[in-house]
DNA sequence: CAATTAGTTGAATTCGAATTCAATTGAATG
DNA sequence: CATTCAATTGAATTCGAATTCAACTAATTG
């Protein structure tokens, strides 16, 4: 004969206390009928014997599990880890504790939001981006969908990003402004829709003030192919070519800047930014430090995972919201 | 009159594929008596009508939730982010979705674990302190606890953490050999255990070697805090002191390392490792790239996130396991 | 061909809390 | 004192999948 090991139910607080169990049910719900003595003698009764409400058998009748699914790529947990951080936190100021879903491949997505949904998530926040299916099946189940960073075909969706043209348009004005008109772009992978936002608005800008033709080099977010990058298009390889060297490097994210900016001033031997001025995007810690200096745009993340964080709450709450919203950023 | 706006049902699929809805729920489950066929059927009508199976319902009756609590700190997300992805892509691959405890304070440690076990979660991955209090209440729910690099006053308590203390002795035995009597030893703050412990190490293996009344600096774990002990302790305000310069400053983490690093060269104009040694600890990405080429020591966080994420596995399936494991690591 | 066996099946029960609804209590009113 | 009304209460039901167990089928054996 062995003691009862598992966890007290409302069954047995019910029994202490004398009452039934939806009396007890009651006394952990903020506004039900129940009388302030009732109330008293189940919690009493509760915390001598050590009972918490379950809050698996909870969420199975009230649908509400207080769970938001967080979908994430690796390039926001690897480039953007503050990302996460601030998410988490704002989430969970909104009431709702965050349960991750990494994703190796953009192509994982579907699979991690039905993942997501399968494990009762309120609401879901996705780094990644969803189809239009996807976003249906989520709409279909009343799960609350909030897009971070990224674009949807479905004008309806939720979505809270930086304002990633019109930063980069900003950025293009001002180094033409400043007199410069030789530029190298290096990207992101071409099915990167962040990295082409970025780049083409910045390009585009440019046409529109008369310059054309500009050099652009492949990366892949990455350090290595920003250093990479810098050696091609800038380095010895580039004698014999006949167009001079760019002015300006404009890199749609900051690992690869600081790879083209350690690749000029260790590799090429350039003065930074005599030589050449190099531009990022994303504002990483790193870039901060009197070793870089690095200019670059940064994005409001904090009061993006607010706005994401609330309006996962609305959407779980039914209260009607303006659907995208887009929220500009400081260039340093 | 509407549609049907719930998910889809066990029992919508046993009459969608004319079966009842106990084969329904043998066909989601590996080992089962079922025939191929029949499994082959309801698969078909599951997929459909687009059926998961309702997370929160199975695990009332499996008293699985499969979700695995992680308890964070602020300091484990600001510098070492990458030991939340490996946690989480490990726990994933032993079947548990992480679910975030962020904790601003060690104080809100006991809160957040008893969220946790509220949530129903199978075990708890820890990278804050927990008191024995806190330890014996999981014990008695049955819930597995792991500390990840973290000391514990419970011998029996898992936990998966780094040989800081090997190291850092390491490390000294290292500098000593290499000729260097004078040191500067830049510490966390004094709450923080993991800080002491590779503090306290490095001095004890000094003094072993017959080097005593080394100076310390005590830090915050920020870059800042590094670059202000650099200026403090290496600048002009050290004029008129007796003692020389220090050859090598040991920060216990890479961030104020680096803070130390930046002050040395760019506001003492220290030429490093020629006038100066520095030294870090977590081997953080920023060290590593050609503007700092730091040396440092890192910690196998890969291999600590999947002995984490075992033990969780091992615990909740309750295999018997060596409780204490202690990891190397390799000084760069 | 009867008997034993192994392999499948479905009706009914279970997990634990929330909620519905009818019953009860007590207070307030005419 | 009878009546209306509001405030509490508890028995019963619900959520959705897993599991138990008895019943059934088909295959194997004597």
């Amino acid at each position: 004969m062995r003691r009862k090991l598992n966890a007290p139910t409302s069954y047995d607080v019910a029994r202490h206390a004398g009452v039934s169990q939806a009396v007890v049910s009651r006394a952990f719900q903020a506004i039900s009928p129940i009388s302030a003595t009732a109330r008293a003698r189940v919690l009493a009764s509760a915390a001598t014997l050590g009972y918490q409400p379950n809050a698996v058998a909870r969420s199975l009748i009230t649908k509400r599990s207080g769970l938001a699914g967080v979908l994430l790529t690796e390039a926001t947990q690897r480039d953007t880890p503050d990302v996460l951080i601030m998410l988490a936190q704002s989430l969970i100021d909104q009431g709702f504790q965050p349960l991750l879903f990494p994703c190796t491949h953009e192509s994982a997505a579907s699979a991690a939001l039905e993942k997501a949904l399968s494990f009762g998530v309120d609401a879901v926040v996705s780094c990644v981006g969803l189809s239009l299916d996807d976003l249906a099946r989520a709409r279909l189940r009343q799960r609350p969908v909030v897009l971070f960073n990224r674009q949807s075909d479905d004008p309806t969706a939720n979505a809270v990003a930086c304002d990633h043209a019109s930063a980069a348009r900003l950025l293009a004005s001002r180094l033409f402004a400043a007199g410069h008109r030789r530029y190298l772009v290096v990207t992101g992978p071409a099915e990167a829709p962040v990295s082409m936002l970025r780049a083409n608005s910045f390009l585009a800008r440019l046409e529109e003030l008369g310059v054309e033709n500009v050099e652009r080099y492949e990366g892949d977010y990455h350090y290595e192919s920003g250093y990479a990058a810098a050696l091609k298009r800038l380095g010895p390889a580039r004698q014999g070519r006949e167009s001079p060297l760019p002015e300006v490097v404009f890199c749609v994210n900051d690992s690869m800047a600081l790879g083209v900016l350690d690749a000029a001033r260790f590799a090429l031997m350039l003065r930074v930014p005599n030589d050449i001025s190099v531009l990022g995007f994303d504002d990483i810690p790193a870039g901060r430090r009197p070793a870089y200096l690095l200019t670059t745009v940064s994005q409001p993340f904090e009061a993006m995972a607010n706005a994401a964080a609330l309006m996962v709450r609305q959407g779980v709450d039914e209260i009607p919201v303006a659907a995208s919203k887009v929220l500009l950023l400081g260039t340093l």
